[in-house]
DNA sequence: TTGTAGGCGTTATCAA
DNA sequence: TTGATAACGCCTACAA
């Protein structure tokens, strides 16, 4: 690999001044700079990082973390789509992204992560809402800039979706097409943007003069396509039945869409049913699910945008961003059948 | 943070005997290196990334790379797995991974990616069939040792699922099951694993003396359950109709299977579907989805195992490595109706 | 068995 | 505006 001394060299100037050139340090006469560039150019120069960074103290690269539960969270087009576009919003800022996945149970909360460590990292982004919150701690106490990704802790920037409002406008939805028995086929309350997502629905109806009633809510351990179709089999033995169910997110709305057409109920006609996430299949299921749309990309860019900002300038209080959401009108949803 | 001369003032001895004791180099006496190791532990010693890899020239480091073309294949759970599985793999192994997505149409294939130029990596996993001949020939050329995973070049590891015999049995299973006219739903056959599902899928039907009849062959540009809902509805215009498709993976059986009960046609009873692939929602699906389970997880460790193994052992011929696949029967496939 | 000294490639400091 | 020199933290001959 060619270095700084290489150009040095053929420019005929210390290396020194080629560093300076290369970095567009302002006392270098233009003359120089064109030539040194131009010779960095030719013979495809790149700075090496390891040298670069164990002087100026920057890797220029961010962790991404990532708990790991059950298989399915690993693979959750949600996380992808978050890590996707940090990545791309990284990689445009100049940045590299350093991925890693902690196996739940191996993850020793009073410990940082090796990479921190190790210092190969500029900036973390934490990622999921099952971060345990003294884990959160730690890496906080190190002072490495740390945005979490719909999760939130105080005293550290939190980029969430409006979960309560999409929620609520979910359910008041359900309310306008003169639903009055709605249902939520809910997950882990434990989590903050499950948590917010029933408060949301529970806030609608309220609004509406509907009393919340508790039969009505059943909580799932997990978020699939499985889960939904329990969480169908629970609230269906009610009396009287649901007609309309908001579910915490769009696989359980699936599996709570199948599980309804299995025993022959039809949706949206006999009962409607509203997912949150809008994940990719949601749009290609038979019926079309009506869902509430959270911002991944959004989200993961955000949360780039603001880590590296917060690398820039340090001595900013935490902020909490919320993403908005927005309701999908598709066909999973009806008026009330009098 | 603190360093190898902290500890060195510590154990009152010289800097290098502290980076041999804690390297578990020979030479040092039990008592010393017993002695400096308890103190690097106390001090949560850890050496830095960038001051090691400056001399050693290796940086513990594996690059992922892959290509986005559209946002479904980037949060694709085929992937994901991959993704996960391999960094697993290579965390037990000591290294960590830098993930990087190439933008379509961003890519300059005689151009190594940044963090090869940058020496930001011991190696390389290029993943997705849709990369470029000569972008991984321009890498190959580099010497940094990679390893290709779902993809298949001359001179380069390889790691691929046994996609003929994978559609091989399927077809078979079809065939015994007494179907006659059975279909092939087709993605972009420039990539090697669709390509290889065809192949199989023809083997088997020549093998039963079934003659090929590309009429019941229909590819579509991707692989999502909106292009098998596509897939379906060309299939469908065939006279005769084929009583049993095989898809060249899960979503786009999944869109058949979709297709067909909309307008009525009962699967399997009247219509007997395969997938390839196995990914989670297919064992969830209605009815569950007779499958070739690919083994994704253990594709992603196979691959970080014979990079590190490369690593390690740089002079050997590039081998090709197969993993077996596998046919699940669910409830998506029956014997032919009389 | 341990210490000294040099060097990895880059940037930062100080002098010219 | 440029050059010489030191320094970042670690490893590794070579010397002791």
């Amino acid at each position: 690999m060619v270095n700084i001394k290489d150009i040095a060299k053929k420019a005929r100037v210390s290396p020194s001044t080629v560093s300076r050139a290369l970095n567009d340090d302002p006392k270098i006469s233009e003359e120089t700079r064109k030539k040194i560039k131009e010779i960095a150019r030719k013979l495809k120069y790149k700075p090496n990082q390891a040298a670069r960074a164990l002087i100026t103290r920057e890797t220029k690269t961010i962790g991404f973390l990532i708990l790991k539960k059950e298989k399915p969270l690993v693979a959750d087009p949600f996380y992808s789509i978050i890590l996707y576009s940090a990545q791309n919003e990284l990689h445009e800022l100049g940045y590299h992204l350093l991925y890693g996945i902690i196996p739940h149970g191996k993850l020793n909360p009073q410990k940082p992560p090796r990479m921190l460590q190790e210092e190969r990292i500029d900036g973390l982004i934490l990622a999921g809402p099952d971060m345990p919150k003294e884990f959160i701690e730690t890496i906080r106490k190190t002072g490495v800039p740390l945005v979490l990704v719909d999760n939130y802790s105080e005293n550290v920037d939190s980029v969430l979706a409006d979960n309560i409002r999409g929620a609520y406008i979910a359910t008041k939805y359900l309310i306008e097409l003169g639903h009055k028995i709605i249902a939520f086929a809910s997950g882990p309350l434990d989590h903050i943007s499950v948590y917010e997502r029933w408060e949301g629905y529970k806030k609608a109806l309220e609004e509406a003069g509907i009393k919340y009633n508790p039969e009505y809510t059943v909580k799932e351990k997990e978020l699939t396509m499985k889960t939904g179709r329990h969480a169908f089999q629970i609230l269906w033995e009610n009396d009287p039945k649901p007609t309309a169910i908001l579910s915490a997110n769009d696989p359980m709305a699936l599996g709570i869409i199948q599980c309804a057409k299995d025993i022959g109920i039809k949706v949206p006609e006999e009962l409607s049913v509203i997912g949150i996430d809008d994940i990719d299949l949601s749009s290609q299921f038979d019926p079309p699910l009506t869902t509430v749309r959270i911002f991944k990309e959004e989200m993961g860019s955000i949360t780039a945008k603001r880590l590296i900002d917060r690398i820039k300038n340090p001595n900013q209080p935490p902020i909490k961003i919320i993403v908005s959401t927005e309701l999908i009108i598709r066909g999973s949803t009806a008026p009330l059948r009098k």
